[in-house]
DNA sequence: TGTTAGCACTCCATACTTTTGAGTGCTAAG
DNA sequence: CTTAGCACTCAAAAGTATGGAGTGCTAACA
């Protein structure tokens, strides 16, 4: 992380330059940031750091005779140490939440909603990923035949979502024979993460003799059927076509992009997640244009934020949209519907 | 309808006007049309004709002294009248079947792939819509308690499409309590459309007295909370970013304009089944620009045609894209699709 | 009567030029 | 260290040619 090493005056006009670039989405002259802070100093001086600015890479020109444009570097400097996180308004809270009708028996919506909610409070894309099966227990199964060799397995997790699997099986069963193999994964499932399905069955494998192996046998065959179950939570993704009003995607090879990555549910995820390793240790994380390199995105922004379910981190919500994007605002507007997510959450899953 | 009302030659200079319009993009003009073609008559001659054309409205000029382009009425004609209907090649069917695996088990999964393959054929939006609700009969349900005073309702239909549904219930149940009422469902639900689950448990209310009696009123009560459950079936829409590569769209606000229709799935829905009414009783059909206007929709075409299972017909697949698509080849594609997606449903539904 | 060559005309695209104005960097003076 | 002043740069907007594709119309022709 950079530090913060700027000399007051230099942070004012990094901020000046920062916000009246946000809010115009053109780049900022030294006349309209004096004009505009009614500064005391005139443009000559802002003009001359600007300059050192420039050279410290926080801002840069389009053009030889143009304003500033924040850098990354400078986004990144006002992200951390510059900017005042927004909350919420009261106004902007009701607005919508009022819209929103809390269905909270069913966790597939809840998630969907706040997903919209997002969007709608941050007119950005708003992104939330369901609670990953990686950390999710299983509370109760249930295995329901289908005719034609397969069933429907039914997952409950722990914190109200239900799953649904169509596998294949073996062979009819006996309505008595089902009833005792939903005895015996319920029994011996409950508490193991989706994940550990497998290696959970493989372990109980062992313990048993006569009947009871038999029947073991037989689950393990059945789940064996599902380890290969996408591991990621899924993305609920709402709000995109807001990102066609900002003027950095009135260029259609720009939006074409942002959509193109969206649809690659594995990188949005990857962005999402992205941030955690980095040094803030709760509260939204922000990744900047190419911080995202690596993943083969220069050109936009997320802030994003983990949720919890009864104080453990299970999945992440966050807005994506243009590298130019209200991070103050923003970073409330994520917090709170984390904050939001994890309280309803849960509520839902207080057994 | 439109009667074919045209001369031979009329429809000649038609179908030349739609195939080069297709491919170009651009208007067509009366020497393009000679030379392409070979026709032994001058483009004078064409072009008196184009006039006949254009004063009957099926082509338009662009402006004064530019090429034609094929109205709405053109394309209708063209349509019902002059394409070939072009079946799809070997290749291009193996370039991407291969990459399918057919996991048959799984309908969902069926139905997105489907739509894929779509996409990847055509190369505009794939859209498939899952049987819908109001055919499907329910095979087998179950009810999974999953505390909170929230049940899984997990319902299996005659397709082998499962569908989940949270709801409350009143009360904690015995497992015995249970174990009667999943019984009690499976017997009277059987056979009926989850549509009419409600109607349903009203009628057979009436035939039951002492505890039966307590257990159908429980079930009512239960079954109440899904009355309100969407009826259309759900949408599966992918490739829509391939619409970026028409020049139509690289116009924003052309873009955009269909991103948002796509996001709305009820209209999407009424367009894939606009067709419907029209004339041909079987096959793909075609709304063409502005004659979904009703439904608020103007530059974008759509090719779709019913699927059935087992004979019955229980939704529908399609592609959307601009007005200017090569319909004889979609027709071809859509047609070949919704017959591949009968007869894997079917395979599916086999008991 | 239908077809065609010829020609004037229209209009878009493209390229080139001019103008304007916002903004800078630099210098010299306060 | 700050600032007024000024020359300079550059993009965007507006104006000006030029070329070419295409048309409609007319008159001649088979």
């Amino acid at each position: 992380m950079t530090e913060k090493s700027l000399t007051e005056r230099e942070e004012l006009i990094l901020q000046a330059v920062v916000h009246l670039h946000i809010t115009s989405a053109e780049p900022v002259g030294s006349r309209a940031i004096v004009k505009r802070y009614q500064l005391d100093i005139s443009p000559a001086t802002v003009r001359n750091v600007m300059s050192d600015l420039e050279e410290q890479e926080y801002i840069h020109q389009v053009h030889t005779s143009s304003g500033r444009v924040p850098t990354d570097k400078g986004y990144r400097y006002y992200v951390d140490y510059l900017m005042n996180i927004q909350e919420i308004t009261l106004s902007e809270r009701s607005r919508y939440e009022s819209e929103l009708n809390e269905r909270l028996s069913d966790a597939d919506v809840l998630l969907k909603q706040t997903s919209t909610l997002l969007a709608l409070l941050s007119h950005q894309a708003g992104i939330v990923e369901a609670p990953s099966l990686a950390v999710t227990e299983i509370s109760r199964v249930d295995l329901m035949p289908m005719g034609g060799n397969r069933a429907a397995l039914l997952i409950a997790d722990n914190y109200g979502q239900v799953r649904t699997l169509v596998i294949p099986v073996i062979d009819t069963m006996s309505t008595d024979g089902l009833q005792k193999m939903n005895n015996f994964l319920n029994t011996h499932l409950k508490g193991t993460s989706v994940e550990n399905i497998s290696t959970r069955i493989e372990s109980v494998l062992h313990d048993f003799v006569d009947e009871q192996r038999a029947l073991a046998e037989q689950a393990a065959q059945l789940l064996h059927q599902i380890s290969g179950t996408q591991t990621g939570g899924q993305l609920f993704l709402e709000g995109a076509t807001q990102l066609f009003e900002q003027p950095e995607f009135q260029q259609i090879d720009r939006a074409r992009e942002v959509f193109g990555l969206l649809e690659e549910e594995d990188k949005v995820m990857e962005l999402l997640r992205a941030g955690i390793t980095s040094s803030q240790s709760q509260g939204a994380r922000v990744i900047i244009g190419s911080e995202a390199h690596e993943h083969g995105i220069d050109e936009v922004s997320v802030v994003s934020a983990p949720y919890q379910i009864n104080g453990k981190t299970v999945g992440m919500v966050g807005v994506l949209g243009p590298r130019r994007m209200p991070y103050s605002k923003l970073t409330g507007i994520v917090d709170y519907t984390a904050a939001r997510l994890s309280r309803l959450f849960s509520t839902l899953s207080r057994t």
